[in-house]
DNA sequence: GTGTTATATTTAGCTTGCTAAATATATGTC
DNA sequence: GACATATATTTAGCAAGCTAAATATAACAC
């Protein structure tokens, strides 16, 4: 077993992705959206009315780091919220109008990005490289 | 050109990058130490008394981001700084006996986490896996 | 020597992340 | 109904990340 095999996948793992999330969250900045919030909208885009708790199943992170981003993304007017009718503890989350129009530019930005990562790299490549990351993915969980 | 590939693989990225790093920092915890922090001691045991901005270079951060772990590292008694004696801007870094001592769990949390993202990957795969890796680095340069 | 530009670090303030604790509501048990 | 437990969200405080600006020092041009 050849150790340096495994620590160039793993420092280039952490290389892609973090420079992944400094590239898309430049691009990010002209929507007025923060790494992050893309995926709690691209959520709400498949169906808004949705509680914070499914929120943080969705996007497997924890319930303040939600309830911060759904304030900040409802300052800005792309969401709001309403309290659950049949239990008080409930908060529902919504989109407005503008959160709506958001979808298909961070969609494009999302495609730029992949297209930049994955440039050159064929088409039975990357079926390798799916069934290796959902591999490792499965590993992780 | 199949887009659900390539989502897939997109998603997949993220996904194993955040659970990695959450598990990490669960892992470094009982070390003192926070995701970021091994990265930058890891620079150090090649060799100390080097300055922020080399750290800024190698870690591919900021210099506010440097500042603020350095700060931290050295509260904790993992690291000093000392003024450069030929240009009074510059800050040297230098690990002390405690910083020292940290090389050998770290390097064990590391190895620890790599063998279970690895698990049951091939030495034949991990090497495609690695080409693939550092191709997607080299996009994104 | 003076003024301008460049460089290294720091300060201030923002974000998404987290943990811990608090607050309010709902449910279950007796 | 009273109490204990569970649940949803919020508050408070921490981190690594970032940008923008400030501060101090060094280098360069005249």
């Amino acid at each position: 077993m050849n150790d340096n095999v495994d620590c160039d996948i793993r420092q280039s793992l952490d290389k892609v992705s973090s420079q992944m999330r400094r590239d898309y969250s430049e691009s990010l900045r002209e929507l007025k959206l923060y790494v992050g919030q893309d995926n709690l909208l691209a959520r709400l885009w498949q169906g808004d009315g949705i509680t914070q708790m499914q929120l943080c199943e969705h996007l497997k992170c924890e319930p303040p780091t939600v309830t911060n981003m759904v304030k900040s993304l409802e300052q800005n007017g792309f969401i709001y919220r309403k309290r659950d009718e049949k239990d008080a503890r409930v908060m529902r989350i919504y989109l407005t109008d503008e959160g709506r129009e958001l979808q298909d530019p961070v969609d494009f930005k999302w495609k730029q990005q992949q297209e930049k990562l994955l440039h050159s790299i064929s088409p039975e490549e990357r079926l390798i490289l799916r069934d290796l990351m959902k591999r490792m993915e499965k590993n992780l969980s």
